[in-house]
DNA sequence: AGTTCCCTGAGG
DNA sequence: CCTCAGGGAACT
C-alpha cells in the first residue's frame, strides 16, 4: 500500500494540477529520500507528463529529465499552499508559483530518483516491472502464467510477473476468483485463470473509481480519503463472516505478509 | 522459498 | 515493554 489504484489516484491528481507548471525551488529535508541525482537540476523546468507503471510514478520534465517516484508503504504526495506549515515527516518540498508539492513519508521507505529520460527505463526499478496490471491483455496474462511453478499469491505480488498488485488487491482478487492463496499456479484450471484475470481487472478498476483504499493514511494529493476499504471482503477482515458464505475469514502469514481468505470459498 | 532489513506509530 | 503493518531488495 499504496498499490496500483492508489498510485494512479495520485497520478491523476498531479495531472490535473501541476502539468505545465515551472519549478521555482526545491528543499530536501531528508537527504536519503533522494536516491539518485540532484533535485536542484529540476529548478526552472516544467512538468510535461505524469506516467505510472505498476506502483512506480514517473514525472517527465522539460529538458528530458525523469523523476522516478516510489511511495512504498506510507509515502504521500500532497499539494499545499506555500504558507501552510510543514507536517511531521515532510521530506521533500517542490515549490511552484503559489503551490507546493510535498512528499510526506512516515516510515521513510519511499524515495525519488532523478535521471535523464533516456536512462529511465534502464533503472533497476523500471527494468524489473512486468506489464501493468490495469488494462492487461487476457492472452498475455495466460501466457505469463503458463509454466509458473510457485504459489499464486506470491506470484501476484511479484512485480516482474505483473506490475501494480500489492497485498490488499492480491487477497481481494483471489477471494473474488475463489482461489486459495497457496494454490500452485500450475494447478489452476483454465476456468480459474480466466476468473482470476477478471477478478484482478474488476478489483483494480473498482478501487480506482473509489479513489483507492485508505489504509495506513492513504489519501490523494488534496488529502482526500479513498473509499475502497469499505468494499474489502477479506483483507483485514479475519474472524469476521465471509460476505459470500458466512464462514469465518482466516488469516495466516505468507512470505512475511498477512494473508486473508475464506476457507469455504477458497479451497486449495 | 523463506527471512531480514529498512522505519514509525498504533495497539496490546 | 512487545508485536504488527508491508514494498521490495538482499540475503540465506
Amino acid at each position: 500500500m499504496p498499490e496500483l489504484p492508489e498510485v494512479e489516484t495520485v497520478a491523476q491528481g498531479l495531472r490535473r494540477t501541476i502539468l505545465r507548471k515551472k519549478l521555482k525551488g526545491v528543499e530536501v529535508f531528508l537527504p536519503k529520500t533522494v536516491r539518485h541525482g540532484d533535485l536542484r537540476d529540476l529548478v526552472g523546468r516544467t512538468v510535461r507528463r505524469v506516467d505510472r507503471v505498476g506502483k512506480l510514478m514517473l514525472l517527465r520534465w522539460s529538458g528530458e529529465m525523469t523523476l522516478l517516484w516510489h511511495l512504498k508503504m506510507t509515502g504521500q504526495i500532497l499539494l499545499a499552499r506555500p504558507a501552510e506549515t510543514l507536517v511531521k515527516h515532510t521530506h521533500l518540498r517542490f515549490s511552484f508559483n503559489g503551490l507546493d508539492l510535498r512528499f510526506v513519508d512516515l516510515r521513510q521507505f519511499g524515495y525519488v530518483k532523478l535521471v535523464p529520460t533516456a536512462e529511465a527505463e534502464a533503472q533497476a526499478e523500471f527494468r524489473a516491472l512486468g506489464p501493468d496490471a490495469l488494462g492487461l491483455d487476457h492472452s498475455e496474462f495466460l501466457e505469463r502464467i503458463r509454466g509458473r511453478r510457485g504459489r499464486i499469491k506470491p506470484l501476484l505480488l511479484n512485480q516482474s510477473f505483473i506490475a501494480g498488485i500489492g497485498n490488499i488487491y492480491a487477497d481481494e482478487s483471489l477471494f473474488r476468483a475463489g482461489i486459495h492463496p497457496l494454490t500452485p499456479a500450475s494447478d489452476l484450471s483454465h476456468d480459474q485463470r480466466r476468473r482470476l484475470f477478471g477478478a484482478i481487472n474488476d478489483v483494480l478498476t473498482e478501487a480506482l473509481s473509489l479513489g483507492g483504499s485508505s489504509i495506513s493514511r492513504f489519501c490523494d494529493v488534496h488529502g482526500k480519503l479513498g473509499y475502497f476499504q469499505t468494499r474489502h471482503q477479506v483483507y483485514r477482515r479475519h474472524q469476521e463472516a465471509c460476505p459470500a458464505c458466512g464462514s469465518v475469514i482466516e488469516r495466516f502469514r505468507l512470505g512475511g505478509r498477512g494473508t486473508h481468505f475464506c476457507p469455504q470459498c477458497q479451497k486449495v
